[in-house]
DNA sequence: CGTTTTTGTCACCATGTGGTGACAATTAGG
DNA sequence: CCTAATTGTCACCACATGGTGACAAAAACG
């Protein structure tokens, strides 16, 4: 019985793509530290010498990776998400909870993010970019958007309640109780937004005897 | 003229702390990933049999690493630091006020804590270890010193500013500013505190209208 | 058809890695 | 002083890594 073997026709696209998603998982299984030229040309079981051939070298990967990535929420998803806050404390309340979603639903934002704590790869510089733009963007739509800053420290404010929301996501990969709190339960993430919430209602009800 | 180039003599507790010496400098300069026993043994000067005949792994180099290792702040001096405090909310502000400052004083703890989000080695269990130990400790302490917790999740208050500091302080190692806050001086940790301070005072006064 | 370009396969290189065995130099013990 | 254990040096192994050149199979093009 002769089997006719299938022979995949030849598409240099279709490698490419092929590669792009073997360099996705590869990061999600292994991290960032992971990711090799041989390793990589074994997961996407193609010759590592295509990878050189199409994208010239690993940090070319990396860039063609970044470039068709969704690895952040866009700026008008936030503000439709924060549109119906009354004020800004409650836009920021709302806006912390949209930014915790959107983060813990990109397992392979939180790997980089994770590596970007030890290294700086064009992947990560990549990303830090895109993050740095979309937030001055939104600082500006939300300045215009609340004039009245109150004498509070806005930058202070949102950078710290950022930074626990990034590294208790990142964290809650590897481990599930940080200090305390369910870091992997849906619970959990509720207690710490109620928390979020008396933090910045407490920090603009400042005038109070 | 003869030179008696004095012959070192052969002292297996002094090498072994050449080698703990080195792994030190090594982690801070390349970070935890930089260490291999190849790189170690180059370091410290010494022969790689050397590392596995003294400390039969690298592992073993990293658990003996962690045991005489200052890595974290010892319970009794973050209630010195706390003492003075009247109630609560005024202990929680000078204790994040220490966190950070210990913290930021211990740079490969820094260094092991990033390398944490990634990879989990002996020594970042070793140093997991004596966080938890020492969190509880310290929750129980803090729990006699203020019986009256009025209904706030301090757990939750506590690991969302302690996240954010160990954050902060990670990635300011590599960063200057994160999100508009410069993290590398003492005039932006500063700022950080004073909202800190907000955000304690705030969430403690909930009974506003 | 024939020719040229592209796609893919394979063998190979130098180098770095973790790890081990043999052996000389130096101690310590009797 | 002689012997036995310890400390340190060196050569070596198998393997994985990043990277390159040669070459056959397939397309594209005239």
């Amino acid at each position: 019985m002769v089997t006719k073997t299938t022979i995949a026709p030849r598409d240099r696209l279709k490698t490419e793509q092929t590669i792009l998603d073997a360099i996705g998982r590869l990061i999600l299984r292994d991290g960032l530290a992971g990711v090799g030229v041989n390793a990589l040309a074994r997961e996407a079981g193609i010759d590592k010498v295509l990878i050189y051939r199409y994208f010239g070298d690993l940090d070319g990967v990396y860039e063609a990776f970044a470039e068709r990535g969704d690895f952040w929420w866009q700026v008008e998803d936030m503000l439709a998400a924060t549109a119906e806050a009354p004020d800004l404390p409650n836009a920021l309340k709302l806006g912390m909870r949209f930014h915790a979603r959107e983060m813990r639903r990109r397992p392979v934002t939180l790997s980089v993010m994770a590596a970007e704590t030890t290294n700086r790869t064009p992947l990560t510089i990549a990303l830090e970019t895109v993050r740095e733009k979309r937030s001055l963007d939104l600082f500006e739509q939300m300045a215009a958007r609340y004039p009245d800053n109150r004498a509070i420290d806005i930058p202070a404010l949102t950078g710290l309640l950022g930074a626990a929301i990034d590294y208790l996501a990142i964290r809650s990969r590897s481990i599930k109780r940080y200090g305390g709190v369910d870091v992997g339960s849906h619970a959990g993430w509720e207690r710490l937004f109620k928390t979020i919430d008396l933090m910045i209602d407490g920090t603009f009800a400042d005038a109070c005897p």
